[in-house]
RNA sequence: GGGUGAUUAGCUCAGUGGUAGAGCGCUUCGUUCACAUCGAAGAUGUCAGCGGUUCAAAUCCGUUAUCACCCA
């Protein structure tokens, strides 16, 4: 049966992608056939994600390495999974809810988690399937999800990863590295949540500055003095108020001070005084102390700043430093609050703060409300511009002059606007809402990333010293990050680490294990039932607040043995471990359990007494925090989870720690910096010794690849074009290091194109029985016995190309890898062994050619899989009865002792002459089929010897027609090789003048090379200094350009005597 | 503002001390029995500028310029 023409990748790759599948090919350990072990986890894809081109490379050098372990005989495992990406699955999910005019709050979390597990079910195996096609050999029967074994899990989402989760939190937390606390955190409007710091994107936008007056208090005034940088006076004037640049007025109805720099003399006058917020109803206008803090820049703006620190994360630096309130002014929606007292009353408390004549508790500030009640519930935005009008109205925005013509009457007006400063300025938006984030003082859990960095720093400068020394080892237990720049990345992040918050107000992830309960207050002091300024507050945050009523203990029984009840936050892996540990609690300060713990959908916001109170009066209502854990806490864990921990199984004794993890840069801080962490934290192990870090697919023009810009390749229509097998060739061959990855459609052709040439060479020894099949007594491991130069030659270069290629790949020089295939296959075999390979396919050296041709073929495909497994295993299969598929074939080992140095030096002579001569023929427009006699002129006898060995090849590929020996005939191109030289006689074909430029020109290039290298010699220093290698290769290289170049003048001296 | 990196052929990029390479594109030629998804030949570079180290610098160091990315 004849091969097809050209391979039909779409029709052969799921096929074979099938066959290996069903013969378990991928399978932990398949074809293992010696002790050392290779794992990889794969970066996991958010489970309703699609492929796009950043997966499809990093899943091709991903499966490279595989690949090319499991074909070494490593004990492989290529561990796959998916992401439960807690944002972004929830928001797919609750736009299709949006589309029925539904809402996640219109149901219950579990309902909402079901429809997402549902969601998941529907969408989690598409970029499985893409992946498939990529030609990704994963261990698909170990694929892991992050949320597995969670506890609404449906039927075949069993598994472990939940508990991992939970046991590390669990353990976290009782080692005292995870906390809560109210800090300030990126807000997300949208999705009602925190998030960290790296899921905010910060985006230049045109903004706006507004100048307002803050009066000072009762009215005082003093002398504000402006000096230029010599120190003369500029400005000099008696004024009632402090200037205040801001970009966000809304927010002034929460400032707690004004600050200016310390050494700011503008304003050292007023330093300590009050001065009133200019918004809000007269009769209740806020008075704020004026501070002095390191933070305002004297030289921005008017050098005062407003401090409002719930709402701006460098205002809560000074809040905290200078003992400032934060008052809190949005909701989750980032809408102006609408809780609490009025305003009347929370403008009272502020202002005795404001005074120093109250102090409040934390929980008490955040409960007061300071939006005035005009205010209340509009958007932020909304509320800004009424404001702005309210300042402006009352003349207290800052003014300046502005001219302007009546376009009727010419007549030129001046007036005075208010002064709003047009400003670029960075602005944080979520990274998957786009929404502007809002700054908000918030309780939250968060690592204690402080405490945890040292080990994952220690490792990685442990692992980077051993790179730098030549010294690594995989199993020192340090990592190393690849290439060197990224782990100066690594190093800065993590030396600079902030905490990382780990809350997330989501349904969909999982849930905190901590829960709060009611008990007995040991302190003695009494209980409270009601607030003091505000109703609706949730009951930990009110035990807090100072305790105004007696606790009535018989709410719980009587039994209380002191005078109250707090609430207290158990941690436990479930319920029933928090119930544990609430009875403890209970008998220990009350003498006994109460009868029954009975767990609560949310935190009560009433009081025992209540009618409507959750539970009877005399249970005990606990209740889960209802937060989720940030995705990223879970993929931390990414590594050990897969492999079952926290059980013991032989999957975690085999492969952990792994072995290589490929990344892009983009998440060395969400991710690899975290497993780090973790893992060290965890298990006390480093979760891989080698962090290969790739760079960032973009178009051809450099941008990066969005779907709003529009210049997204999709990766599967490039396969359906190209073939899976050029897709990946293409992104194999431009992975060097650390770049970024330009992508276009040429390129791919290219090496579609590639595929197609090894095809062809396949077709050529299929026609001339020089297949594996046909080639009897040897095969694809049996390195043929070959005589004949031609064969022994490229029987070298493969053991060349081998060696090149496991050393590529052993430095994660993938794109080595690939080009050095690219020139074997194209450059050596396919443009000088098959064409020498045809006058041998009769006569003495047919068997050993056709044996040798089947042979170097098998290897092209072997050392191809790793790259373009379809193809390869395809041509395997088609040529020859094999004992198993590509996939599982045994890599080859050959090495040095295959090279022939006489046969590589008489071929590269051979090839030298054949080239020259096509070269000369083409520049002196010789016909290209006009076959030509050929003149040697003078040869050594090694020359005589290849040319004898090599004559058929030489005369077929040159197009020549005869050798003769003799003097060089009048009017001849002359063609100089190592060892003598040839004439091409041309008596009145050539041009005689063309000849002698060309022969100059070749001269003159000869020549400037020999004066750079007669220099060197000549200098006795390089002499001296240089190794004596490189002095004995310039005299080399010296004399064989003298012999070259006394051929051509005697050549150029014979056609001047022609004429 | 801080950090990291880049600047090499028309384009996209390799190249970590020994006198510059690849692919694509371009020009010329070619229906040679594997392949037109092909073959043969050719042109194009002060390796961003300046200074330094060295026998020797695209490569190491300093500096300037421009650009990119990350973090504020």
């Amino acid at each position: 049966m004849a091969m097809e023409k050209t391979f039909n990748a779409a029709e052969a790759e799921e096929r074979l992608y099938t066959a290996w599948e069903q013969s378990g090919a991928f399978k932990a350990g398949a074809n293992a056939s010696r002790p050392e072990t290779f794992c990889i986890m794969i970066p996991p894809p958010n489970v309703t994600g699609s492929l796009h081109m950043g997966h499809a490379f990093n899943n091709t050098l991903q499966d490279i390495l595989t690949r090319w372990h499991r074909m070494r005989g490593f004990d492989t495992l290529w561990q796959p999974g998916q992401d439960h990406a807690g944002i972004a699955t929830q928001m797919v999910v609750e736009r299709e809810l949006a589309k029925t005019n539904r809402r996640r709050t219109d149901m219950s979390r579990d309902e909402f988690t079901g429809l997402v597990w549902e969601q998941k079910q529907k969408s989690g195996n598409t970029i499985i399937d893409q992946l498939k096609r990529l030609g990704a050999s994963c261990d698909w029967s170990r694929n892991a999800f992050t949320m597995s074994g969670a506890p609404n899990a449906p039927k075949g989402e069993e598994g472990n990863f939940h508990d991992a989760v939970i046991k590390v939190f669990v353990d976290m937390y009782n080692k005292g590295l995870i906390y809560r606390g109210k800090r300030l955190v990126n807000w997300d409007p949208h999705f009602e949540t925190a998030i960290s710091d790296l899921e905010v994107e910060q985006i230049e936008v045109q903004g706006q500055m507004w100048h307002f007056k803050y009066p000072l208090a009762g009215g005082e005034t003093y002398e504000y003095v402006e000096k230029d940088e010599d120190g003369n006076v500029t400005l000099r004037e008696v004024r009632d108020y402090i200037s205040i640049a801001t970009t966000r007025p809304e927010t002034m109805l929460g400032d707690g001070a004004v600050a200016v720099h310390p050494s700011d003399e503008r304003y050292a006058p007023i330093v300590g005084k009050l001065c009133e917020i200019p918004v809000g109803p007269k009769e209740h206008r806020r008075l704020i102390p004026i501070i002095t803090d390191e933070y305002p820049d004297p030289t921005f703006g008017s050098g005062a700043v407003k401090i409002t620190g719930a709402h701006d994360f460098n205002d809560y630096g000074v809040a905290k430093r200078g003992n400032i309130p934060c008052y809190r002014l949005m909701d989750t929606k980032a809408a102006m609050r609408a809780d609490g007292a009025a305003y009347a009353e929370a403008a009272t408390i502020a202002m005795a703060v404001a005074k120093g004549e109250r102090q409040l508790s934390e929980a008490e500030t955040d409960a007061l409300n300071l939006v005035p009640d005009d205010l209340r519930g509009l958007d932020r935005y909304e509320a800004r511009k009424r404001v702005i009008d309210q300042i402006t109205s009352e003349g207290l925005a800052v003014t300046v002059l502005h001219k302007s013509i009546d376009k009727e009457t010419g007549a030129e007006h001046l007036e005075r606007i208010p002064l709003v400063e047009q400003n670029k300025m960075m602005q944080p938006h979520g990274d998957r809402s786009k929404v502007v984030i809002e700054p908000m003082l918030t309780d939250q859990w968060f690592v204690d990333t402080a405490k945890i960095v040292e080990p994952a720093l220690e490792a990685v400068r442990k692992g980077m010293a051993a790179q730098e020394a030549g010294s690594f080892d995989p199993d020192a237990g340090y990592t190393r990050i690849l290439p060197e720049r990224d782990a100066k990345t690594y190093f800065h992040w993590l030396e600079n680490i902030e905490p990382w918050c780990i809350s997330r107000q989501l349904w969909w992830g999982h849930q905190i294990p901590v829960w709060t309960a009611m008990v007995p207050n040991l302190k003695g002091e009494p209980g409270t039932w009601r607030m003091s300024v505000a109703d609706s507050i949730p009951l930990s945050r009110a035990m807090d607040f100072k305790r105004e009523n007696k606790f009535d203990e018989d709410a719980l029984g009587g039994k209380l043995t002191s005078g109250g009840i707090l609430t207290m936050e158990f941690c436990a892996a479930s319920a029933e471990e928090a119930k544990e540990q609430i009875r403890k609690v209970w008998i220990d300060r009350a003498g006994y359990a109460p009868a029954n713990l009975v767990e609560v959908d949310h935190e009560p916001h009433m009081w025992p007494d209540d009618t409507n109170f959750p539970v009877a009066s005399n249970d005990i209502p606990m209740w889960r925090d209802p937060d989720v854990l940030d995705t990223w806490f879970s993929s931390g864990l990414w590594p050990i989870g897969t492999l079952g921990w926290p059980e013991e199984t032989e999957e975690l004794k085999k492969y952990f720690p792994t072995d290589v993890l490929v990344t892009g840069f983009d998440i060395i801080f969400f991710w690899v910096a975290r497993m780090m962490m973790m893992q060290l934290a965890v298990v006390d192990q480093v979760p891989f010794h080698t962090v290969y870090v790739h760079a960032l697919v973009r178009d051809e023009k450099g941008k990066k690849m969005s779907k709003s810009l529009g210049n997204v390749l999709d990766p599967l229509d490039l396969i359906d074009e190209y073939g899976a097998d050029a897709v990946r060739f293409t992104l194999t061959a431009m992975a060097a290091m650390g770049r970024d990855l330009k992508l276009s459609k040429d390129r791919i052709a290219g090496y579609r194109n590639f595929t197609t040439k090894l095809w062809n060479a396949t077709r050529f020894a299929e026609m001339n029985s020089a297949l594996c099949r046909d080639a009897v007594g040897t095969d694809a491991i049996r390195v043929p016995d070959a005589n004949h130069t031609v064969n022994r030659w490229i029987i070298g270069e493969t053991a060349r190309a081998r060696i090149a290629v496991d050393e590529a790949l052993g430095q994660f020089r993938f794109n080595d890898a690939a080009n050095t295939l690219y020139a074997f296959v194209w450059g050596k075999v396919c443009d000088w062994y098959v064409e020498f390979s045809k006058p041998l396919m009769d006569g003495d050296h047919a068997a050993e050619t056709r044996a040798t041709m089947a042979w170097v073929l098998d290897q092209c495909y072997i050392l191809l899989h790793p790259i373009m497994p379809f193809i390869t295993e395809e041509l395997w299969a088609l040529t020859g009865e094999r004992a198993k598929m590509l996939v599982h074939a045994d890599w080859p080992s050959y090495g040095p002792e295959l090279i022939d140095e006489n046969a590589d030096r008489e071929m590269n002579w051979v090839i030298t002459l054949i080239s020259e001569i096509r070269s000369a023929r083409a520049e002196m427009h010789v016909p290209a089929g006009l076959k030509l006699p050929i003149v040697m002129t003078a040869m050594d006898d090694r020359g005589r010897a290849a040319w004898v060995g090599n004559e058929p090849m030489i005369t077929r590929l040159a197009r020549l027609d005869g050798m003769t020996e003799g003097a060089a005939p009048k009017g001849a191109i002359t063609v100089a090789v190592e060892g003598g030289s040839f004439a091409i006689p041309l008596e009145g074909v050539i041009d005689i003048a063309e000849e002698k430029a060309r022969l100059s020109k070749t001269l003159e290039k000869l020549e400037r090379d020999m004066g750079g290298l007669k220099g060197r010699l000549n200098n006795p220093k390089f002499v001296e200094s240089a190794p004596e290698e490189i002095v004995e290769e310039t005299r080399e290289k010296l004399a064989l350009a003298e012999e070259e170049a006394a051929k051509l003048k005697a050549a150029l001296k014979r056609l001047s005597d022609i004429g």
